[in-house]
RNA sequence: GUCCCCAUCGUCUAGUCAGGUCCAGGACACCGGCCUUUCACGCCGGCAACACCGGUUCAAAUCCGGUUGGGGACGCCA
């Protein structure tokens, strides 16, 4: 068998969101489990909503994703000749016909047609027009579209999807669609499938709202006198009141970008992606991407589309649990070697980052990202819930400022106190500060926790945290005296 | 309106093709408990679904028909 050649085709008219990763995903681990190639292709053939920015978005958003292709990118447009020369040959076979019908006229009858509760589709007035009707439109310089002749044959044509299975409709089901603007430039049915039988393509892996595309491609290709790819046809991701997730009704949440932005880890993403509208057929969810392209098989997409479950101002969740779920399964189990690359990139964001920490400290670096990484949903919570692990003007959050300190006011004597023995200490180990500040409960006839919550409030400003005494070895002696003799100030 | 696709817990899904091992399994979320100086993690437990009706069969989530519901397409967009 001759090698499997997969394409992902954006048009670059906005971001790339959530179905077309998903899309890019999907056939790049299917070229991957194949030893097969992945095309890059920007269809941009609609100069009027295409955008540079959008293609640099898209682009961006794969390399962060790390769906990497092969081939390309090719630029749909770069073809157009090719495209021309397709639509002239099928004119001159007689497979296509120009059409003068204005725009208005039809979309008059299309109106018409769905008011009156009809069939919409292109009614075939020019499909007759006689030679000598053609040659007076054309003399009159009438301004005129090419469309396909679909053959008048009886029965169904059909394919054979690899997800759906055997699709078919009657041909008489099928109006003349329009393959050639009147400006000459053709549409995207045609290129599209120039652009596939040019490339190879061998596989079309796409969303099932390209289902009545394909019945229409497939009379492309046979009138090309062109081999046709295999199919499949995913099914779409909605949103939980089950419309079609589009960047207009549901904004950046539905954006790749988005997600980069919040702090996902890449694989991470993909990992979520990849279970929307698939499962291994076990109780694996968690795969390496060497796994994955091993697990990963058309036949396992599912048929039904599936839910990308945001619910707008959710206070907990900021989008689909399972994904956030999944970026923490990450954010702790990953080696801390692989995890510290992300970390950093935040950190420098944000003006966090010293260079120190990839060098002498570096071990010190990585033992912090360990010790707290337990309690984090995303990257970006390195920077704000463990900005006191690497910066000095953390905020005190008001609830454990409320509920730890202010509740006892004799904390602004007991914790500089305490700062005092730590400075004083002949060792500053897990067991000593330990030992110390249980002492100095002791001494202030109060739980241990007052004391130790205290500390926690105000070394990090955080209502919660890992074990306080391991905290206070990674911040280090003199920072944590530093701060604990601040205590006072914070109750003004 | 026409054509097409789909239908298992709130969500993602396993099971459907080869009917019995399924009074339906896992994950997320939710609720309880354990652990604990806090909060998480972890562990233990709980809640929660075969859309409906009919048929075939000894036996149906699984096969067939219909109904309902949801989605998609019907562009000189891609």
């Amino acid at each position: 068998m001759s090698e499997t050649r997969l394409r992902f085709p954006p048009s670059p008219t906005g971001y790339l969101h959530i179905g077309g990763a998903r899309t890019a995903l999907y056939n790049w681990l299917y070229a991957r489990k194949t030893g097969g190639k992945l095309i890059l292709r920007i269809e941009d053939t609609d100069t009027e909503r295409s955008t540079r920015a959008s293609i640099d978005g898209i682009l961006d958003g794969l390399n962060w994703l790390g769906i990497d292709w092969d081939e390309g990118p090719y630029f749909q447009t770069d073809f157009a000749e090719e495209h021309r020369r397709a639509a002239a040959r099928l004119l001159e076979e007689g497979k296509a016909y120009k059409c003068f019908c204005s725009k208005e006229t039809l979309e008059r009858k299309r109106e018409a047609a769905l008011a009156a509760k009809e069939t919409v589709g292109y009614d075939g007035t020019c499909r007759s027009l006689t030679h000598e009707d053609l040659l007076q439109k054309e003399a009159e310089g009438r301004p005129a579209v090419i469309r396909f002749k679909v053959p008048q044959r009886p029965g169904k044509i059909g394919y054979e999807d690899r997800i759906l299975g055997r699709i078919e409709s009657s041909y008489r089901e099928i109006d003349d669609f329009v393959i050639v603007r009147s400006d000459g430039s053709p549409l995207y049915l045609l290129c599209n499938v120039v652009d596939d039988i040019r490339d190879r393509i061998s596989h079309v892996i796409r969303g099932q709202d390209h289902m009545t595309n394909t019945i229409k491609q497939l009379l492309l290709y046979e009138a090309l006198d062109a081999p046709l790819p295999v199919f499949a046809h995913m099914p779409l991701t909605l949103d939980n009141k089950k419309a079609k997730i589009s960047k207009r009704s549901h904004g950046e949440i539905v954006a790749v970008q988005f997600y980069k932005e919040h702090g996902f880890i890449p694989w991470a993403f993909n990992n979520y992606l990849v279970l929307l509208g698939w499962s291994p057929g076990d109780d694996r969810e968690f795969f390496t991407s060497e796994e994955l392209i091993e697990a990963f098989s058309l036949e396992r997409i599912n048929r039904s589309s599936s839910i990308f479950n945001y619910h707008k101002d959710d206070p907990k969740f900021f989008t689909d649990p399972k994904a956030i779920s999944i970026n923490e399964h990450y954010l702790r189990s990953m080696a801390v070697a692989e995890l510290a690359p992300l970390v950093k990139e935040r950190l420098s964001s944000e003006g966090l980052w010293d260079d120190s920490y990839g060098q002498e400290r570096q071990q010190w670096f990585l033992d912090t990202i360990d010790l707290i990484r337990g309690r984090f949903h995303t990257i970006n919570d390195f920077t704000t819930l463990g900005r006191a692990y690497f910066a000095d003007d953390y905020a005190i959050e008001e609830k454990p400022l409320r509920k730890n300190l202010l509740k006892y006011p004799e904390l602004k004597r007991w914790l500089p106190a305490l700062a005092d023995a730590y400075e004083t200490a002949e060792q500053f180990t897990l067991e000593e500060t330990e030992r110390l500040a249980r002492k100095c409960a002791e001494e202030a006839a109060v739980k241990p926790g007052v004391i130790i919550n205290g500390m926690r409030t105000v070394v990090t400003g955080q209502l919660a945290g890992p074990s306080m005494f391991d905290i206070l070895m990674v911040l280090g002696r003199e920072k944590v005296v530093k701060r604990l003799r601040k205590t006072p100030s914070l109750f003004s």
